[in-house]
DNA sequence: AAAATACTGTGCAAAATGGCTCACTTCCCG
DNA sequence: CGGGAAGTGAGCCATTTTGCACAGTATTTT
């Protein structure tokens, strides 16, 4: 229920109402931590949509680099280029936590796309905040520096709950994988990180948490 | 009409079906070469497609430094993020040619989105080509290095017309642009432009022509 | 608990980039 | 047609970033 209530107030929809116009041509999948959901060239013929969990998105280079494109918490699709007409995957898709997903066979989502208003009014809208967020990180590279970058996915990364409580990062998280994000290297983030909690930024806490005065890193000059 | 059939084999979508459904609440705009068609920090009320010429989206950041997004050929949308509810542009769009655009109101939109079958499946499968867009373009930044980046960009920007035939990249496109979409310095672009031209893979002949073996530069390695 | 793995903190030299400056060349506008 | 503004090609040097390498510290596995 909770998690209903925070997808409807972030996204502006109710997963319920989605699942219910899709009928049976979807899957409920449990995915255990670290299992892959798919991997690049993988035939592409069904969106995913995170109903719980941690979804790590990446993309290997022609070069054998790797970098992250994105970690989705529920009430996000991701596989939507299938239905674009891309035939195979061009990332692979992981679980970074214990996850339950949806899993709706290409045929079907574009039935309903075309069949049901509101299902099309939906993900309009959630293709819309898609865009708007995938542009962000565009103009984040192009202006900041990877100290920059790497703050504003630390604070991206945990959600602050109700004023500001510090909630822990995606549990787990390595270096590895936020240097996969910020799109530099790992000494260079473990740098930065020893910076950021010397200043009082981060605290290692078993988990690792973020003081929301991290901001002044990326908000400064 | 070739800009109607171009536009459709891209895009599997018709402009002029697209139009018919909007009814009156467009308008056609002429734009001319180098006007600014809305500014960062402007009320956000309509969304724009491209019928005919060049648009570029540009962003300044809070220090000043600008950045370029995109640059938008006909059968284009843009400022859709009025649609996700962005009260105010993020950016800001200039015509680079004289551009024939099309207006709508934010809320013609959207109605003709929720009552159109045909017209909201044009949308989301614009959307998704759009999601697909930004997604390489962030791909690129997060691997390669601004030389290579410089070299996509080239080739982007050079629609081979018909077997290779090498198109005159945007008339007029300075190095000072191009540096704002690589995510460099001008210097930067200067210096790289004259390695492309030395190694034959760029031509100066009135205009910029960018030939296919520039290619290599991007996908060797 | 021991062994095998994964993750982190550093240090360094080499390479890439950012930020100027300056001299020229083009282009455009009055 | 002249002057100015805009665009380009170069060079230089301070920084930033990369790429490795290594040792010490967690974690996981057996």
């Amino acid at each position: 229920m909770s998690s209903t209530a925070a997808a409807r107030k972030n996204r502006e929809f109710d997963p319920n109402t989605f699942l219910a116009m899709i009928g049976d041509a979807r899957k409920i999948l449990a995915v255990p931590k670290k299992q892959t959901i798919f991997t690049q060239g993988d035939e592409a013929d069904a969106v995913f949509y995170v109903q719980k969990g941690k979804v790590k998105l990446t993309v290997v280079s022609k070069t054998g680099k790797e970098a992250t494109i994105g970690i989705l918490s529920e009430g996000n699709f991701f596989g939507e280029g299938s239905l674009a007409g891309q035939a195979l995957r061009m990332g692979s898709a992981a679980a970074m936590t214990d996850c339950q997903l949806l899993r709706i066979e290409k045929k079907a989502m574009m039935a309903a796309l075309h069949r049901e208003h509101a299902f099309s009014d939906m993900f309009v809208a959630y293709l819309l905040a898609r865009n708007i967020r995938y542009e962000e990180d565009l103009v984040d590279q192009l202006f900041n520096s990877s100290e920059k970058r790497l703050a504003r996915v630390l604070l991206m990364l945990a959600h602050f709950g109700k004023e500001g409580v510090p909630e822990t990062v995606v549990p787990g998280i390595s270096q590895e994988t936020l240097a996969e994000m910020v799109g530099t290297t790992r000494s260079r983030v473990s740098f930065f990180m020893n910076r950021f909690r010397k200043l009082g930024f981060i605290h290692y806490n078993g988990g690792l948490q973020v003081h929301s005065s991290l901001l002044n890193v990326v908000l400064h000059d």
